[in-house]
DNA sequence: TTGTAAGCGTTATCAT
DNA sequence: ATGATAACGCTTACAA
């Protein structure tokens, strides 16, 4: 057992003022920027400031003010989804640098079992963040009821589940893969199918009626391998599963590049050239598109601005007190290269 | 503009205390799970609580406790390599999970630039986390030695540079590097040569000290390309560097798998088989290992248990309120498959 | 322009 | 076993 180091004292507004010579009021005046401080008064209370080395207790100011500069963003995913999706590092850091810009601090909370979700609601109940932005919700989420309860500005990313009555901002996910399985079959493939995920969350419905939609008539069910997450070895099984039912098959949409990366492969293991004998599409423009082989041919999903407008859209809300009428739809471009 | 939603005034201690016929202290014995308090006095206040909505407000219970029931994992890299660092992923959550279980909230904070960093140094001194894991802090960083300063617990994930004396845990880079090059040179390969990167933090500089090692004297610093980051472009311009100094090279060691997968782009490129005409490794299993083609063989890096073991320690001194004498060093391994 | 003092919601010490 | 009451460190009218 070692000596415990003796945890330095905090100085406090009070040794700042005595050292200031002034008041603590007139001290936290200078410390939020307020008029009215003489030019003198100022300049002693910076320099007692450097010299008694003073940092602010937040916890003190966040009860005083009934508010922290501070605003959640809460990732809900399996561990194994979390580590291989690129999106969330992008939402992540649009977030941030947009919060950034308006002097908040982004905290990220992670909830990875129920616990986690207790945990994480005490907190978002305990007056630590000013608001909160959720990324990839499932339907029923005991979060974003527990948001509402505490009427916490909030914001979600992806379209939320009827009930939820938070704004959200999110792309059109079903006009997008509309418009690349379009292209797609404008390419001249016949017999195409799709590897759908991810169908428990709007994502995965909506780009699966979207394929729907570009296919229209000629829509046909056996074609379209339905697999739980957006992964690798989904799109592997997918694959796999597409080619034993047809065998004819030249065309692929897979619901993610995660997705489209395992159908390469399994299509290599069966010997198929891409894109000569087939064409594959996926969606996201993460990674996977550049390092596949060959290069993914996807819709290009702007996951900063996303985080960006859900950041801004919380603020508005902060500083309102207001819910903002509706979320944001954010414009995909679908981005071609050599894979179909 | 939208009317203002009516922000519900929270419930406090006080509330319940009334609703239930008691004083706030014995509400807040109750709270805390503390002994002496009557069955009665418990049951009529967890009623009232239950009737009231009542959350604890923990900025309140922060300042009077003088600590948080959070702990800051801190994220220092530059963008692109965040998004692209599935170890971080890793770690994160291994972190998690080990907080989690002791009913720690694990937040992160992530540093772009240097107002981030300026407003989290802000944040460790407020009071809202009791202690801080560290990664990949680089030479002379300002958090850790904010954090010094502050005297707050910590631990660096990574080795440190000399200066700080905050404990570590990390992996023994150097070691894993010897190995895996002296597995490499078993194969048989005359002229090995290596894609360093990262040169600027330990990692980068000790896999670099491996590969020296394990060559001894027919070590030769033309076959060493110096790369800044960890990324799959470092690795393409650093086999095209190599292939110019020596088009006789038969095996390398990139310094990361992202690293090596660039290095088979540019092997691609230049006709060359892998691992026919030449052997390549990487480094840290990472979801690049598996996607590359061929598969690489790498060192294994146990990223969660990083994480987890990360949070135990700084646990350990926030509770002892001492430092730990030393950081721990976790097993690597090799993992054989076909690249070399 | 500055000082004074009343909160903010909990915890913790002392009596009782 | 429970009730008062003084911290905790800061903000913010209100006075001066």
């Amino acid at each position: 057992m070692t000596a415990p180091t003796p945890r330095h004292k905090r100085a406090t507004i009070f040794d700042v003022a005595a050292e200031a010579g002034v008041s603590r009021g007139t001290v936290s005046r200078v410390l939020n920027g307020e008029p009215y401080v003489s030019a003198a008064a100022r300049e002693a209370i910076e320099a007692a400031i450097a010299k008694v080395g003073y940092v602010r207790n937040t916890a003190a100011r966040n009860l005083a003010t009934q508010s922290s500069g501070a605003i959640a963003l809460i990732v809900h995913e399996p561990d194994s989804v979390f580590i291989d999706d690129p999106n969330i590092g992008a939402i992540l850091l649009g977030a941030n640098a947009a919060l950034s810009a308006a002097d908040y601090q982004l905290v990220s909370l992670l909830i990875d079992d129920d616990r986690d979700s207790q945990r994480v609601t005490g907190y978002l109940g305990g007056g630590f963040v000013d608001g909160a932005i959720i990324v990839s919700a499932r339907e029923g989420d005991p979060i974003s009821q527990a948001i509402a309860d505490l009427r916490l500005p909030a914001v979600m990313i992806g379209r939320p589940d009827n009930q939820s009555q938070l704004p959200w901002v999110g792309i059109d996910n079903r006009g997008a893969a509309r418009r690349i399985t379009e292209r797609l079959v404008a390419t001249g493939r016949r017999r195409v199918g799709m590897i759908a995920a991810g169908l428990d969350r709007d994502s995965g419905r909506d780009r699966l009626a979207g394929f729907r939609d570009a296919l229209g008539a000629s829509f046909d069910d056996t074609l379209v391998s339905r697999q739980p997450f957006y992964t690798y070895a989904a799109g592997v099984a997918g694959m796999a599963e597409l080619l034993r039912a047809a065998p004819d098959i030249d065309g692929v949409f897979a619901a993610s590049d995660a997705v489209a990366a395992g159908a390469l492969e399994a299509l290599r293991g069966a010997g198929r050239r891409v894109p000569a004998d087939i064409g594959v599409v996926g969606f996201d423009d993460s990674t996977w598109a550049l390092r596949a082989q060959p290069a993914l041919s996807t819709v290009r999903q702007p996951a900063g601005q996303l985080g960006a407008r859900a950041a801004e859209l919380v603020l508005d809300q902060v500083r309102s007190g207001g819910r903002p009428a509706d979320g944001a739809l954010l414009a995909t471009e679908v981005v071609w290269r050599d894979s179909a």
